[in-house]
DNA sequence: ACGCATTTTGCAAGCGTGTGCAAAAGTTTC
DNA sequence: GAAACTTTTGCACACGCTTGCAAAATGCGT
């Protein structure tokens, strides 16, 4: 067996120094002459020393710990969200707890809890809407919450948006130059505020011109259910020339459906748009126009107010712009430069 | 403010017991009276106490966090992995610390010294490859280390593996029980283990039968390599007619630019066999014959041999069969029962 | 009622770290 | 060289929990 593991007492008898030395040389601001923490170091590096966090977490206020609660988190987007939260957070000194939250309804809070039991600094919510007993308790342990694109009613997070709306004006408009007269909605049976947003605004947006939207509404926002959409909407006589689906898997089962089981073609027959721009949208046999998640922004943004210590409480929410990627699904050149 | 946390000791002053009580009502097989247990749990559920792991794991050998060390976790098999190790690691009572290993190479080994920090029960590797000086220095603190797909000579770890040349052999064969007579084979640049096992798999088996196989290596395991490895095999005199992709991302690519860029049809020309099993390999612009990686085994393997705290020595390495799920990328019905 | 075996309980000593406080060491000024 | 100041250092306590050990409480047989 092993001496398990090597701790500040170890390196400070190793350097001959006192404990309290060695730990002052591994905290930033701490008053050590520049002599002992070089020896400190030095110890440190030959007995294989580095700080417990468990410790340290236990000491300090910080634990260093964010926790991210997800669910589904094999969709792309939320994959690629996660992927460049951790990278991130890494390289911001701190480290990203998983919550999976795939189950029940009553998983995230649970979830949350969870992550008090840990005393992470913060949570970054995904996906999922936090209880308000449960978000207040995190709030009054001194964690911090981040909800991105779960713009609800709940006060104290900080929330992160898209602009949903806007979004779904310039798809109608983009519609319209393109000669599309009859358009379609594809939305899923989850009711998340952002979806809704969507929704909301692309129907009011055709109303001020005039236009009704046969709209659908089937399951989860995954690619099957994209499918079953494409047969409700194109099964009728009078199919829509052009429609916005809430989501990129959903547009890819719409499209695949479209082409497929009725021959349509697409931007000919049909124009399409989709949300999120993940890495399939691009894949050849799709070349899906869609509004881009603007990921990096909603990273930093997060980053930014987690460590902001300070005025944190003036910020209360951001909400990002997504921007349109065209790519082939939009008939014409109308491009806008 | 709040008054912040609420500690052991103030739920043992609110029951009218002593500190040890309340911990001890928290542990599994502690001493303790229903009766006492049952107030002790009354008093916590009032006060909303919940044990701090922080504390708890500086006492006990576990500390409760098995950290998953991935890169380009947004691949969908990566992500589908992660999902089902989180969600089966929560189920077990433990929680999941995602590490991203992204940049440099060296991100390994410096991503693995940092669950030491935090005292990690141990360390799940889904891509990269330690240091063998990092992995004996985990294993010496009480770590344990499980390699998925990683079979490469460090002793120590747990190995689950794939019978990647068994799966290559299969996709000998179903091509050639289809009636192909021109192999090809797609990989990448990336040289892990698995990888070059299927590709040493299929040669030497098409080898048997004496038939040469053309060969790629382009890049990364992504979508666009396959378009590449697409443009570089088929682009001259004699085309194959039966292309297996070390990946299912590489399948996909090269399918897209099989069809639009050289107007070939699958399976009518060409065949197709990857190896993942994504979920896009089920989409019907592709319905991929492709072996499947068996997630639930993996997972469920790795939380057995970690929850195994006695004879995990004698268990070394498990091997799992990737079983050919049959779709429409293999002409005729050839399909074995 | 008593002795004995068997829980149950509280005390106190840790686990590895941060940090206030006062003493020690070093620096400047006259 | 002493006084006044600043920087560095070590002591000791705190963080919230577990656990060995011995004392107290309980049960049980006679």
């Amino acid at each position: 067996m092993s001496k398990s593991f090597v701790s500040a007492n170890d390196v400070a008898r190793h350097a001959g120094v006192s404990r309290s030395a060695v730990s002052r040389a591994f905290t930033p601001g701490a008053s050590v002459s520049e002599e002992t923490r070089k020896r400190v170091m030095k110890s440190a590096q030959v007995l294989g020393y580095h700080v417990n966090q468990l410790a340290r977490g236990l000491m300090r206020s910080e634990s260093g710990i964010v926790c991210l609660v997800v669910s589904e988190m094999d969709t792309p987007y939320r994959a690629r969200l996660v992927r460049a939260l951790t990278r991130d957070l890494q390289k911001a000194g701190k480290v990203a707890m998983l919550i999976n939250t795939d189950r029940s309804d009553g998983g995230v809070d649970l979830a949350l809890r969870q992550t008090l039991n840990y005393r992470a600094d913060a949570s970054i919510l995904l996906s999922g809407l936090p209880d308000k007993a449960i978000t207040k308790l995190c709030l009054d342990s001194g964690q911090r919450i981040v909800l991105i694109n779960r713009d609800d009613e709940i006060d104290g997070p900080f929330h992160i948006n898209l602009e949903d709306q806007q979004a779904a004006k310039i798809a109608v408009s983009a519609f319209l130059r393109a000669g599309c007269r009859s358009l379609a909605f594809v939305n899923s049976e989850v009711r998340t505020p952002s979806l809704m947003a969507r929704e909301r605004g692309f129907l009011s947006a055709a109303a001020s011109f005039g236009i009704d939207v046969a709209t659908t509404h089937h399951g989860n926002t995954v690619y099957e259910s994209g499918r079953r959409a494409a047969h409700s909407l194109l099964t009728g006589l009078n199919r829509p020339d052009a429609v916005f689906c809430v989501n990129d898997l959903m547009a890819l089962g719409f499209m695949d459906s479209a082409r497929q089981d009725f021959g349509i073609r697409i931007p000919e027959d049909l124009c399409v748009i989709g949300f999120d721009d993940i890495e399939q949208a691009g894949w050849s046999s799709y070349e899906l126009t869609t509004f881009a998640q603007p990921i990096d922004q909603i990273v930093q943004a997060s980053l930014f107010w987690l460590n902001d210590t300070l005025g944190n409480q003036n910020v209360k929410s951001v909400t990002f712009n997504a921007p349109l990627v065209w790519r082939k699904t939009i008939r014409g050149n109308h491009q806008p430069t």
